[in-house]
DNA sequence: CCGAATATTAGACAAAGTCCAGATTGCTGA
DNA sequence: TCAGCAATCTGGACTTTGTCTAATATTCGG
């Protein structure tokens, strides 16, 4: 998989999304590197050069992506959101110390035994955090 | 079991924590609810009557009682952080219109398939998140 | 190429949490 | 009893993440 950011305003079109400079750039950055990146992290990347893109700009886009099942939210750490290019079913493994997120494929995993749902509700999604530490 | 204050200050020292007004307060809003509860929630509670509790206060002891083993984080909600005064291994239903967080016993669930941890790593905790709607 | 709809922007704002230096508390031993 | 000392608590300034708003800029269909 090619990810140019021709290719990007693709996939942003095939996900019903109006493709500016703006998003095709933070496209870009989530997905040729394949990474778990926190807003602050897409905004850094995004504006390496000179600043051209906005906070509110870099906040809006994700929280679209997020929408429009482009990316994944995963909150592993109080204090900030990560956000996932890999919106296939996966879980993930945390290292506390580091702070490295990194994946695991659903496909070995299995969970068995959840109760049944409370009345009226739908599962949104089932979020599995192996956090880890390294041993000292 | 008897969640009195007097029954706080045995249960902070058989953790090895030096029961203080303070402390024992914060421990008596946590346990006698045997809720989840945020750093906020717990300071609107201690200080209900007039103001006895500093937020420094409360966030230190909060992170203290975590050290000790008191209480576990729950991380679900990237707004906040949730204490939660059950320690036995349990996992969590999070309704997410409603913010409302309950427990799953461990004990029915089965986690199987997991990959081996990267060298010199140690398992610090295992979260399941079960995220619900209501049906619109 | 025009105008409407859609995006972007800077900067003010909000909320959660941290930090610090000074004040309090509660022991301890004489 | 009380001085000395360590542990604890405090208000308030500060930081960080994220939201909001009103003005400006861009885009796209016709």
């Amino acid at each position: 998989m090619d990810y140019t950011r021709d290719n990007m305003a693709g996939l942003l079109r095939s996900h019903d999304i109006n493709p500016t400079h703006q998003r095709i750039e933070i496209a870009h950055a989530l997905f040729s590197r394949q990474e778990h990146l926190s807003a602050d992290q897409v905004m850094a990347i995004v504006n390496t050069r000179h600043s051209e893109t906005s906070k509110a700009t870099v906040y809006n886009t994700l929280k679209l992506f997020l929408e429009k099942g482009l990316v994944r939210e995963v909150i592993v750490d109080p204090s900030k959101v990560f956000f996932d290019p890999n919106t296939s079913p996966h879980h993930h493994l945390y290292e506390v110390d580091s702070g490295k997120l990194s994946d695991i494929d659903a496909a070995q995993v299995r969970i068995s035994g959840l109760p049944p749902l409370p009345d009226g509700m739908v599962t949104e999604g089932i979020d599995l955090i192996v956090r880890v530490r390294r041993i000292s």
